[in-house]
DNA sequence: CATGTATATCGCAAGATGACGATAAAATCA
DNA sequence: TGATTTTATCGTCATCTTGCGATATACATG
């Protein structure tokens, strides 16, 4: 995965409301959740949801279901998981991880 | 760690000069690193190199030392660490984490 | 004290972001 | 067909971001 994309995808992680839109979307209570949804367990005009919501589907996190009239949501576990992979990738290759666990050679 | 402080991580980490210069801070070649050696390894102006940092220190994820003239900036990869088990925390709390990975009960 | 060096900060401009209300588009239903 | 529902998109505004050059600050050194 390229600097852009970790990049991108930080950022579409970048606010306190995506992340929230991310667990309701995730809610197990809810097999298949419509914009509607989101919009209603938040305190936001429908606009602007939709909104984040685009910015989570560029994202590649979330992807889109048409409902009849409805658009459902799902979370892509797969790609926040290639992000975990590419930022364990990235911290390991910064350094040492956890100097401090160390054995200390006397 | 809470949801502000993790979107605020992300945000900082948004962005793909700042990842690199977290990998710059961190060359092992270079053990203290200042923000004239960034700016040096970057084609952007020391003004906007020293910005960076500033988004870099808020978010906690590298530290200052005075070191005469220059700041020494280090990686905090403690915080590095902790970013990464709130976000598999978050990710594991989401829901299945790799559902096609598990055995499917015929 | 004066000079030089390194860096943070200021001011500015261009563009992105986040919020909203209003509206258009698409599907369902009477 | 017409009405309803759901959602994406548009326009607008305020704010934040990203880049720059210029400048002030702080430290070392002559």
């Amino acid at each position: 995965m390229q600097d852009d994309d970790i990049a991108t995808i930080m950022r579409a992680l970048g606010h306190p409301v995506r992340l929230n839109i991310l667990r309701i979307l995730s809610n197990q209570q809810r097999p298949e959740c419509c914009c509607a949804d989101v919009t209603e367990s938040l305190t936001l005009a429908q606009s602007t949801v939709s909104q984040h919501i685009k910015v989570l589907l560029d994202a590649g996190l979330i992807e889109r279901k048409p409902r009849g009239t409805r658009n459902c949501y799902i979370v892509q576990h797969e790609r926040l998981a290639a992000l975990g992979s590419a930022y364990s990738g990235m911290v390991a290759a910064l350094g040492p991880a956890t100097p401090k666990m160390e054995a200390e050679p006397a």
